[in-house]
DNA sequence: AGCACGCCGACT
DNA sequence: GTCGGCGTGCTC
């Protein structure tokens, strides 16, 4: 036996140390070059089996608990390497999160089994069960009685919640009841499809033959003779078929279900023409985008431009150097930034190191795959949420084993175990969606960065509108930055206008599209071509705007919008907690107009919509219509297909796609999210206005940009229209410096949630006083906002309220954190629950 | 988290 | 006196 040092899969604080055979399954001992470090166990803990990961082999000291064995070893090979381990142990510390459950989150879903335990009736013993209750029989022993044995959900229900684990021992000890644990499998899956290749005459004749089925029919009988064969006509379709998909995705082997979705006759010629030799099947990795389609070729192109020259002179040497060095890429859309991420990669597999590419969602990534497959087809693999759990499994695994060099995925896929990454782009890197809002945490490029870092690897930041704080960091030489200014092919920027809505319509227009918008709208479906509104407009809060200046009311703290809490009667800061009564005067105009609150959402500019076009096909992307993954991609598709004339739609609308025939974008009231509880309003409002806008004139056609403000003057509107960056950085800046919020500071945010709510309320201020006498003890630089009801005051049963730190010193704000963890048991009132927030980046 | 253990009120 | 309902604290 060799003692282990183990973390389980449970929000454990500290390792634990389980004993492990001297050899693994197959009787080899375990030596220097053949550790079990890395590899998971099945571990005993209190009463139950659990996944556990052996991190160390630890010497056999003697200790005063007592060191139990583990059950089972779960893997033949070790799933991640000791660098890595490195980058974990980080991440935990990092955002305060259990080192188990980090390494479960950075490894493919499945593969943390635990035991379940299921109650079975003893056969014949049913009197005995029934008889054993002096008067009503519960239901579950009615169920047992009708079943033999329960779920092991109802027994896990009947064991924890109906308190009958005492009955349930005694006859269980009585011979009546049988107790089984029982432990799930992985889901592991080799995933390959069949695929068909035209033999080598064949594909001669198509090469010249004409496309049309008669020419190539008298072409393949021609060239065919020798067998002396007539062909059916399905026979030819489908050698047509194979011959036409291939050329399409310019790769010889075309998948098998491609082809019969394409032709679905072949199904029945196929065996005939494979032993004709005339067609060809092995099984292949298949590559798709997340639609399902097979990936479109794209050819390397001969010629750089002048600027990806230059950025690519400044990349080279760093990853030729092989130290860590973080670029943030500051590069227009269109500007060709795809292809220095490509150029990157290619030098970076020239030194023999790994490359790792994380975009923020990757249905919108799909020309980034196109490229990155057509250049290093089986090198890549792709890691994202269209695969099944099993079909992940199988590329996470192609990487684990070195066969595949490239990853290419969403925030998660920063966990892949390529051994020696020397490159890692992170595409997007403003994009909210790497920052993951649930149990763990973390923020995907801010992780990418510590992993770069871990690995001394290149770092490339790439985005057209970079976070504030990115580009901070690149001003103050944390990372290097490089400008790409001109869009390939010199294609123009889309003009933009901006309608003022604070003025009230010159022709009395009601409703929510002013004359301009509904002008653009009504001539764009004329010339049959594409339009799409934007409003992004979560329906959950409402904000006090003046009647007379359009003016939101702010935090008198916090540089952000005041919102309506109706029961309380009072505006209240999400920040803070600052409130103040509903009856104010507006603090731009002094106006004493009663002010008003607003809302409205995407439904009501569908419904508009309908009425001002009644012939066009509309349809709505937010998250009511995109309830699923299938429905969102359903409608992206049709839109690209140009199954619709307008699409309508939040956010989601506007990220990264490429529809080539959108020549207008109306963005129905762009200062929306300026009401937002959030210091990154201008700066969100900013990227989103800008992203949009690149929708608009990806084709031949010039686009056309409608912007409804009721703001027109402020900076992210203004600046976006001007698509002037620079500009809204510094003032940006300006406007976090007092008072302060990141880059100035760092945040850490205590969130407290639980179903009653005087705990929940009782927690937050147990953790406020702690942390202000802390920071009074050690008089540290720390503010402390709060406690404060969170944005969404109740959630799924659940009351929330939150404290929050800002500070210049990080390790100061760490050392909080670890006092709260450290004495959470006597802050926590109830069943109430303290989560924290590392860099939040969403307050709700 | 999930489980065991122990303390306290209700009912035989 | 026993049962079972719930809160507290530990898990190698």
């Amino acid at each position: 036996m060799i003692r282990v040092e183990v973390a389980v899969a449970a929000p454990l604080d500290q390792t634990l140390s389980y004993d492990l055979p001297d050899a693994d399954q197959d009787g080899v001992p375990w030596s220097a070059g053949h550790s079990p470090v890395g590899r998971r166990v099945l571990v005993p803990l209190s009463g139950r089996s659990l996944t556990g990961y052996i991190l160390a082999i630890q010497p056999d000291d003697e200790v005063e608990y007592k060191i139990r064995p583990v059950n089972r070893l779960l893997d033949r090979i070790p799933l991640f390497h000791e660098n890595l381990l490195t980058f974990f142990r980080w991440a935990a510390k990092y955002y305060h999160y259990p080192l188990g459950q980090v390494i479960k989150a950075a490894l493919p879903a499945g593969l943390a089994p635990q035991s379940v335990r299921t109650i079975s009736l003893v056969p014949g013993q049913e009197p005995a069960l029934n008889a054993s209750f002096a008067r009503k029989i519960p239901d579950w022993a009615v169920a047992l009685v009708e079943q033999g044995s329960l779920q092991p959900t109802a027994s896990r229900e009947v064991l924890n919640k109906g308190n009958f684990r005492k009955k349930i021992a005694q006859l269980q000890s009585a011979g009546i009841l049988e107790m089984h644990e029982t432990v799930g499998k992985d889901r592991v899956r080799e995933k390959l499809e069949d695929c068909l290749s035209l033999s080598p005459l064949i594909r001669e004749i198509c090469m010249t033959a004409e496309p049309e089925i008669v020419g190539f029919r008298s072409a393949l009988e021609q060239g065919l003779t020798k067998t002396g064969q007539a062909f059916k006509l399905t026979e030819i379709k489908t050698l047509a078929a194979i011959a036409h998909l291939a050329r399409e995705t310019n790769c010889a082997d075309v998948p098998k279900r491609d082809l019969l979705r394409h032709y679905s006759g072949a199904a029945k010629v196929l065996d005939n023409l494979r032993t004709l030799g005339l067609v060809e099947t092995k099984e292949r990795r298949v590559f798709r985008n997340p639609f399902g389609e097979p990936v479109t070729f794209q050819p390397r192109p001969e010629t750089l431009t002048d600027e990806q020259e230059q950025v690519l002179a400044r990349i080279v040497p760093a990853i030729r150097a092989g130290s860590y060095q973080t670029f943030l890429l500051h590069g227009i859309t269109g500007c060709g930034k795809t292809e220095v991420y490509l150029r990157a990669a290619e030098e970076t597999l020239a030194q023999g190191r790994d490359v790792l590419v994380l975009v923020p969602e990757i249905a919108l990534a799909t020309q980034l795959e196109a490229h990155f497959i057509s250049r290093f087809a089986e090198l890549v693999v792709l890691l994202h949420s269209g695969l099944t759990a099993s079909e992940r499994y199988d590329q996470w695994y192609l990487a684990l084993t070195g066969q595949a060099r490239i990853v290419i995925g969403a925030r998660s896929a920063l966990f892949a175990p390529l051994r020696d990454p020397g490159l890692i782009v992170v595409d997007e890197e403003h994009d909210g969606g790497f920052k993951q809002d649930d149990t763990f945490r973390y923020h995907g490029r801010d992780l990418a960065v510590l992993r770069g870092r871990t690995h001394d690897a290149v770092v490339l930041l790439g985005s057209a509108t970079p976070s504030v704080t990115s580009y901070y960091h690149a001003q103050t030489g944390k990372y290097t930055l490089l400008n790409m200014t001109k869009r390939v092919g010199d294609r123009e920027l889309p003009t933009v206008t901006i309608v003022d809505l604070s003025k009230k319509a010159a022709d009395g227009a009601k409703g929510l599209f002013r004359n301009e918008l509904s002008q653009a709208l009504q001539d764009n479906l004329a010339k049959g071509q594409q339009s799409i509104l934007l409003l992004n407009r979560r329906g959950f809060s409402s904000v006090m705007l003046c009647q007379e200046c359009g003016t939101p009311v702010e935090c008198r703290h916090c540089h952000v919008s005041l919102t309506l809490h109706k029961a309380q009667k009072r505006l209240i800061c999400h920040y803070c907690g600052y409130s103040i009564g509903q009856a104010v005067i507006c603090g731009n105009c002094r106006s004493t107009e009663a002010l008003v609150p607003v809302g409205f959402g995407t439904e009501r500019v569908e419904e508009e919509a309908r009425l001002l076009l009644p012939d066009a096909r509309i349809a709505r992307l937010d998250s009511d219509t995109a309830s699923d993954r299938k429905a969102f991609l359903q409608i992206l598709k049709s839109m690209r297909e140009r199954e619709i004339d307008v699409l309508i739609g939040t956010q989601m609308i506007a990220k990264g796609h490429h529809f080539p025939h959108v020549t207008l974008v109306g963005v129905v009231w762009a200062d929306g999210g300026l009401s937002m509880p959030d210091f990154r309003a201008a700066e969100k409002t900013f990227q989103l206005i800008t992203q949009v806008t690149g929708r608009a004139g990806r084709g031949q056609e010039l686009g056309r940009v409608i912007i409804q403000t009721m703001r027109p003057e402020h900076y992210s509107i203004r600046f976006a229209q001007q698509h002037q960056y620079g500009q809204l950085y510094q003032q940006e800046l300006q406007a976090r410096r007092s008072p302060a919020f990141p880059p100035f500071v760092r945040l850490i945010a205590f969130h407290m949630h639980g179903e009653k709510e005087v705990d929940v309320r009782k927690t937050a201020a147990n953790v406020a006083v702690r942390c202000r006498q802390e920071v009074k003890l050690r008089g540290t630089g720390i503010e402390i906002l709060g406690p404060a009801p969170a944005p969404l005051e109740k959630l799924k049963n659940n009351y929330r309220w939150q404290v929050l730190l800002k500070g210049a010193d990080l390790e100061e704000l760490h050392l909080i954190c670890r006092l709260i963890r450290e004495n959470r048991q006597e802050l926590q009132q109830g069943a109430s629950r303290i989560a924290i927030d590392v860099d939040p980046e969403n307050m709700m």
